[in-house]
DNA sequence: CGTTGTGAAATGATTCACAGCT
DNA sequence: AGCTGTGAATCATTTCACAACG
């Protein structure tokens, strides 16, 4: 096992980006994969992928490939994926609603398992089957349910506030839909979808014809 | 005005980061601002800021600053946002409709004009205000209506077909917000729910403290 | 053969250090 | 004094080139 932190975060992108297409790959059959092929499906060069796998140490077998198997589990376990997470939605708005009914986080192991809103009137109700309640039972409810991701859909100007309130609770990360920097001292990850527009007309208006992921 | 094309992608990254920033300081009365200020306002260091504005010439005033206005006007202009786009979305289920409701969009100057969807009996109906088309009027609306951006919010499996009709149609930029790889000729941005949450679980695994945008 | 793994070279981005302006 | 703009140096990442393997 390589030790994760001196794994350039470039190639820890690309191989969650690895990890889901051997994923179908074996679904559909395919034990053994050379970097050539991964490459060609996801346009990486194989020499960048033979790079970031060689991460792992000796995996691969020369004249053949990776075993799909093997490269998955590998992923899965310096990923963080071997295991399932428990997730707390703050924000029950529109796209606090649309990600509760994302059918995609529950595959890879992520549950949400309760909501919260600032709006008392949404307290006691539930959306997709979750809970959603009052604001001022976020503290309690973490530390009682041993919950490790809190989502974060909340207008900007409360995001820095709930975040604070997260950390207190004993979160260790968070995901961040508010088009804020947060100044807490866990993980976060944000996703600024006016940001991701706005990129898109640079890239329009530069000419440029290329695929750019947003993190 | 700087050719867009030889502007590294990261300062493209971090401009739109400076417009916002300096958008909010202005409408709080900031006429001017100095790369320390804005660079501590957004966890980067100065010199990083000016490397970022010196590809817009000497705009700055040494001893002073720089001017909001005179940057934003030159920010906007460089990223395409001196002007308004129209967007159609395709896919009004729970994330297309979150975000047809996300007033962010039309603040920027983003415009969804129509939203399509496969499944007829959502045709003729309306949500947030915007109508829903059958998909097979999708070519002759973006034709007819000068559509620039597609947005779409589809099953994977459907992603690469309807990217080629809106290519097809003439668009000329897509935000797209399944997880696979589009092989068209426009640019694309992605947003990638679930990669979002497996690189949060991959920090918190890591013990990484600390702030990533996802594309 | 085709393929992996990897030093070495090349490219790209950030940080340093400081000259020069107001 | 405080600040910008920038060449040079450092650091990070990708690509090249090729030896070794099955």
């Amino acid at each position: 096992m390589p030790d994760r932190a001196d794994i350039p975060r470039p190639t820890v992108k690309r191989l969650s980006l690895y990890l889901r297409e051997i994923e179908q790959r074996l679904a559909a059959g395919c034990r053994t994969i050379s970097s050539r092929e991964l490459g060609a499906s996801l346009g990486i060069t194989d020499t960048q992928v033979r790079k970031d796998l060689s991460h792992f140490g000796q995996i691969g077998r020369s004249g053949v490939g990776y075993q799909s198997v093997q490269l998955i589990h590998a992923m899965r376990r310096l990923l963080g994926l071997d295991r399932t997470w428990k997730a707390v939605l703050i924000g029950a708005g529109n796209i606090g609603r649309a990600l509760l009914a994302y059918p995609q986080f529950v595959e890879r192991g992520f549950h949400i398992v309760a909501a919260f809103d600032q709006d008392p009137s949404l307290a006691g109700t539930a959306a997709e089957g979750v809970p959603i309640h009052e604001l001022d039972s976020l503290l309690d409810f973490i530390a009682d349910h041993d919950v490790q991701i809190g989502i974060l859909a909340v207008p900007a100007e409360a995001a820095q506030g709930v975040a604070e309130l997260l950390v207190e609770a004993g979160i260790q990360g968070i995901l961040n839909f508010a088009p804020t920097r947060l100044l807490v001292p866990v993980g976060v990850i944000s996703v600024d979808l006016s940001r991701s527009l706005e990129m898109l007309a640079y890239q329009i208006s530069s000419g440029d014809i290329g695929q750019v992921e947003m993190e």
